[in-house]
DNA sequence: GATGAATGAGCCTTCATTCAT
DNA sequence: TATGAATGAAGGCTCATTCAT
């Protein structure tokens, strides 16, 4: 038994989903949204505080979802042996992020939300999360198969960091660019495999 | 001999800039243009059209100037003859790239504006435009080398857009991180470097 | 045994008063007050009816008790014979005043709020509702004591108001500048000792 | 030649003047303004900046010009002898103030704004800057009538300071209560002769 | 009695743009 | 060409208050 009528909430969201995918945060307008969802411009500031909370509800879950499903893939990995990881390294990344894509189409509105509508740095910052687990995780690795690449300076943090950031502005590509779930699959699975043939050279000792 | 003072309109474009960047594009206010310029707003209308106007006025020369660059490096690189291209791939990307770091770094700011202060989807079509420039040459040089990657399925014009959206993303990393210049060719080669790892095993005949 | 929380209402009033202090009456939000009260803004409605209704919960007990006490004063020296409110005058006025200024300190911020936030009219009305009693004592002291000054028109009510109304903005001084108490006793009695003089002139029959 | 509209700020002017005084500052709203003067919002940003900036238009040449003419009136009297400002004390005071009970009624409505409608402390810093004229002409006097009294002790800054403001708070009693300017004439000359009086036990040497 | 939620009304302010001069 | 002034539109936000629970 709700007090609140049944998909009042739904209704903000979804119509904030709208305006904001629509105009981009900086434009969007709280009056259209409220307008929109039977509901006094009011309602939005009791319920989420401010414009910007509203974003952040809309967006914070898938991202935080996402940052978390990367995190798991990433840490059970670095958990494995070295010559595990070394001899799975290929294989393994296709099955880590075997519920990636899935994840994102689940969610598809909030990440093209956060990637093409998001006030100031989000994005940025959203991706810069991504890229500190994935270049963690690697050090890891690096360190782990006693690969000397790093101290031999071939290896340095601001290359990792720099691959990791194309990496994954790669796979948000698919966002961008509304590409079908299957087809996106296939090619954030292509850029994994290109990306680990063009670790190869890097990692062996 | 200027009937206009010397520097005005210089001033009207710094101030622009620097709203522009400070603030990005929706929020930059053409008033605190105008009055930072000892200017009035009408001026920049007189001589920029609109908002929009003065923003291309600022962005666009530099993207058409690293369009053209990279446009005429890919295009040297197209006119090679298969064997040629196939022998230089890696060492020419070098060459082809010597003057792009360069060159963004002498604009930097307006690449700055266009990859964090660009208005709706400015940015997304330039990377396009290059991605475009890219995946055309890189068919060409597929064709011409007679690989059967593309016939085959194992390269679709997907896969080289994600590939290269990836690179290009990767490439702009440096501005986003204010990276300095040197730092930036070096990770940038890295990059390129690495990609040409990355392409081995797929144009192989 | 009290069945609310003890202290809760304090809570309320404490911060309603720093509110009201530190905005003046339009400005304060109830929602600020309710919330550093740790108390909901409708409990606010429950009890004080409203916004007003709070201010005045806070002022009026001070205002009339000041006002009590000033009407003691003045109708104790009415009782008097004229011949004896002639002669105690001056002397009578220490005396009368002897409790004010120590009322006025023990609700210091009352009276702040009184004279420097209250909303609309009120402190007008209030300081006029003194000025009423004290002209009321004046003619009645004219009266007792024979004095022809009003029927000659050398005293008329404007004039009693006038100086009645410049008398108490006076005193009120004290509470405008934070006057530590000891300073207010002697400027006040001077104050009273000032007017004494000011009026020998006018009385005399 | 007029290029405004004739009588077309006066209008804005003459409706702010309204609802100021209906509302009292905080609670005026300049839509109000701009819809009785036929006009749009923002033109009254154009001219005045903000809604301050309006209320200081309306009101500060008035209390400006009061406050010259008090420090005229006051200079005046201080560059006389001592001993004719000794004599002419009483006299010159009914004279100086000649001009400004007419001047407080040709701009009657600023000066019913300045005291009943001014946001802040704005009313108590003009009371604060007339009283600091009046007790520094006061000092001054003191000094060259060759008084003990401040020496003595039995004047001090404190005392002048709460007895000037009662008396200039006395002043605008005329303007809170709208009295008529003939009455308000006497009521002020009468309040001077009375403060004369209350003065004379004081400065005697 | 207490309160979470809702809301209509209203706020001041800013903006990009136009246009007569 | 340059601009001062005007403006319609809209913005995010806050408020006092109500009311069902």
């Amino acid at each position: 038994m709700a007090s609140r009528i049944e998909g009042y909430d739904e209704k903000i969201i979804a119509c904030a989903k709208e305006e904001f995918l629509k105009k981009g945060y900086a434009d969007a307008s709280l009056r259209t949204i409220a307008q929109n969802a039977d509901v006094s411009t009011s309602t939005i500031y009791t319920r989420y505080l401010d414009k910007e909370g509203l974003f952040r509800f809309l967006v914070e879950p898938a991202a935080k979802g996402l940052k978390d499903l990367i995190g798991r893939s990433l840490s059970e990995f670095t958990t494995l042996s070295a010559s595990e990881q070394s001899e799975k390294m290929t294989e393994y990344s296709d099955k880590g992020f075997e519920e990636t894509v899935p994840y994102i189409y689940e969610h598809f509105d909030e990440f093209k939300l956060l990637v093409t509508g998001a006030p100031g740095n989000y994005y940025q910052e959203f991706l810069e999360s991504l890229v500190e687990l994935d270049t963690a995780c690697m050090k890891s690795f690096l360190l782990r198969t006693g690969s000397k690449a790093m101290q031999e300076g071939r290896i340095t943090d601001g290359f990792l960091h720099v691959v990791s950031s194309a990496f994954y502005s790669g796979i948000f590509e698919v966002v961008i660019h509304d590409m079908p779930m299957e087809e996106a699959r296939n090619y954030i699975n292509e850029l994994r495999a290109f990306y680990g043939n063009g670790w190869k050279e890097y990692y062996q000792i």
